[in-house]
DNA sequence: TCTGGGGTCCTAGGACCC
DNA sequence: TCTGGGGTCCTAGGACCC
């Protein structure tokens, strides 16, 4: 097989948990459960009475009567996130990261200072747990998904490389739902269907393949059994979608309710859309009915926007198109109920740059000159900081740039008519 | 097995254009 | 104009991942 094990998985071991068990001694050793409600994370500890993550609280606590339920912080988890992930970069600039605790990295350009990618792999696991004080496992192979399933089979707190001669050997024994992208729906399929192994997959038609999963998931999962991945390393890949949502207890909202938690996530999201400079085309309110069945209504714009006041009468608009019967506002609300509500910006796009000169009299109110510009900008993007302006002082015919002000300290948040 | 929140990607049908 | 084909965009829904 051509070709050198470059490309390194990097996997934080039970992240949540092992935050807490890090930053807890009482906690080390036993078994932990992150969130109450659901199981957003489990120790190994908890784990080895058969506790997962996205499990029912309840069902976890049956399982393991004995584990400490503590509350998740995600501040601590994101400052942790960002510290390993400055650890991954002081060994490669080619990181990709996947989530807050896994990314791809390319290592083929730091092998003269570090050594071998088993090397780096190895220093890798080191760093993170002297520095952070994290488990983290590793796989080492030629392609990403390689690497990645041998991540996963390392773990906890593990290490392997798999060698590029013998790949196959690594790879077909293996059962099919270790293919990403192969989850409950596909995975019965298969099995059904008599493919149990990843062998089994690369043994079986292609045609075949596609009519059972569709074109492209019939192709791309038997290119994978085939040890087929050109994939490369991408640091540039940029967000395609941003939202929130807000599972609802059981009790019944009234659409009162539920609009007024809808709106709260737009401005929420919308919040985090300027902050992040991205405009958004495309709105999704999601919908989840009392019965679990998933709902959605989506709407594109002409021109992207950050406009709080646009996103939310959009979203407001689509709001209506789920809740609202025939017979009156809210009356399909009282029908299906809603257990989930929900709101996605997607089309995102960073704005063109915006490039805008006043000239004002030398006895002109340069602030209202600024309104004046922030008023343009308002109406033509929506939102805050979309642009930074600068005051530019003519003394003498010379320019001289006085002082940088960004306009979300003129324009306060969420305040556009 | 019905319980979270954040994402990604794909599909099928319809509208519309040439 | 009622018969062709191809392409793009939009919408609703589904599957999957961490």
């Amino acid at each position: 097989m051509p070709g050198v094990a470059n490309i390194l998985h990097a996997d934080l071991d039970s992240f949540y948990a092992s935050v807490e068990q890090r930053d807890n001694p009482r906690l080390r050793d036993r078994p932990v459960i992150v969130g109450g409600g659901v199981v957003l994370a489990a120790s190994y500890e908890a784990k080895a009475y058969g506790v997962r993550s996205a499990m029912n609280g309840r069902q976890a606590r049956m399982l393991c009567p004995h584990a400490i339920v503590v509350e998740p912080r995600m501040e601590a988890y994101g400052e942790a996130s960002s510290a390993v992930f400055e650890r991954f970069h002081d060994f490669t600039p080619e990181v990709e990261p996947i989530s807050v605790d896994e990314a791809f990295l390319d290592v083929s350009g730091a092998l003269r200072i570090f050594g071998s990618p088993a090397d780096i792999a190895a220093q890798l696991r080191t760093r993170v747990l002297v520095d952070v004080g994290l488990p983290i496992s590793v796989g080492v192979a030629r392609t990403k998904f390689l690497a990645k399933v041998a991540s996963a089979q390392s773990k906890p707190d593990g290490l392997l490389v798999v060698d590029p001669d013998r790949e196959r050997e690594f790879l077909h024994p293996l059962p099919v739902e270790v293919l990403w992208g192969v989850g409950p729906a596909t995975s019965e399929k298969l099995r059904n269907h008599g493919v149990e192994t990843v062998g089994d997959l690369a043994s079986s038609g292609r045609a075949e393949m596609q009519s059972l999963l569709g074109s492209h998931s019939g192709r791309h999962l038997r290119d994978l059994a085939h040890n087929l991945d050109p994939r490369k390393v991408d640091t540039a890949r940029r967000d395609r979608s941003m939202g929130a949502q807000r599972a609802l207890g059981i009790r019944v909202r009234t659409r009162g309710e539920l609009r007024t938690d809808l709106l709260g996530l737009v401005e929420k999201v919308a919040a985090r859309l300027r902050k992040a400079e991205r405009l958004t085309r495309t709105v999704t309110v999601r919908f989840r009915t009392a019965d679990l069945r998933h709902e959605s209504r989506s709407r594109t714009l002409l021109e992207p926007t950050a406009s709080t006041a646009i996103l939310t009468a959009t979203a407001d608009d689509l709001l209506s198109s789920l809740v609202d019967g025939p017979h009156g506002p809210g009356t399909r609300l009282g029908r299906v109920g809603c257990s989930l509500i929900g709101v996605t910006f997607s089309g995102l796009a960073r704005p063109d740059a915006v490039q805008l000169a006043i000239r004002f009299p030398e006895e002109g109110r340069p602030t209202e000159a600024l309104d004046g510009l922030v008023d343009d900008i308002r109406r033509r993007w929506g939102g805050r900081a979309v642009a930074r302006a600068s005051l530019i002082k003519s003394d003498a015919g010379v320019p001289v740039l006085q002082r940088p002000t960004a306009l979300d300290a003129v324009e306060p948040l969420g305040s556009v008519e």
